[in-house]
DNA sequence: ATAGAAATGAGAATCTTAAGCATCAGGCGG
DNA sequence: CCGCCTGATGCTTAAGATTCTCATTTCTAT
């Protein structure tokens, strides 16, 4: 229930909080942009201000309840942080997001930071590619 | 020399073109932001709107001279392409970034790519952390 | 040198995200 | 259950980064 998740996380249970939470919890990709949370949440009849979906998505990610993404592209991507770490792969044809983690990779990385003389603290790995999918617009290409 | 490359990549050699150019092959950091090279050349004297350093970084990209990063930030940061692909390590406290390149995480990848039935494209890794440096300004926290 | 095409500079425009501020709503005391 | 207080919201405006427009200038080939 996301009266739950916002009281965890120490802030005040709103509508436009609750409805947010419920859009990325029930998303099909998982990774919206502030403006797909906002659009959502108009054609559903929600009264909502743009600037109340990014202070509530920025609230949210200090909270540790998403996460911001950079992907290639000018606007952040949000997506619920449901616990484990990963990885991403995008297809840059259908803009499909899929998510990976490697125990080899997570290795390497710390290793590779240690033998720079950096104390690392997060890392962001995002593989590009065309996907193989028959609803890819491109697919087989 | 610059006018070399600018030729090899279809450019019309122009001054704007050579100076942008030479001040990426002269960088300490070798990772600049459109406005540093902007103020760099305003302070060299030169005459330089601040369009024409991002029309041409631009068209680099495009000719593959230059590659366009998007760390954490809202500024894409430029390097001079010099041939190799590598990944990068930034300091969370000081910014220095260094490269690094490894092949066990490389192969990885192909291989998680080819798994989830992508062809691979391109990739990013950005690994985060403190550097240890003597001169950051965090040494040691 | 000269014309034609392409490049530049300055400023306006655009896009994304973050304020500022007046109004409204959720949570608590009565 | 009602009303207050503080924090939340919505709208507008702003700020930062990047691109576009267009008149003017610069290359390159002739």
């Amino acid at each position: 229930m996301e009266t739950q998740n916002l009281k965890k996380a120490g802030l005040k249970v709103t509508l436009p909080r609750m409805k947010i939470l419920q859009i990325l919890e029930e998303s099909e990709t998982r990774h919206l942009t502030a403006e797909a949370i906002y659009r959502e949440l108009l054609d559903s009849g929600e009264e909502i201000g743009l600037a109340t979906v990014y202070r509530v998505l920025t609230q949210f990610e200090a909270a540790g309840l998403v996460s911001r993404l950079h992907f290639e592209g000018n606007q952040a991507v949000f997506e619920l942080d449901r616990g484990g770490h990963h990885d991403h792969i995008i297809c840059n044809q259908c803009g499909r997001v899929e998510e990976f983690l490697d125990e080899t990779i997570e290795q390497r990385q710390r290793q590779i930071a240690k033998e720079h003389g950096y104390r690392i603290k997060d890392h962001a790995l995002v593989l590009y590619g065309d996907c193989l999918d028959e609803d890819c617009p491109r697919r087989g290409n």
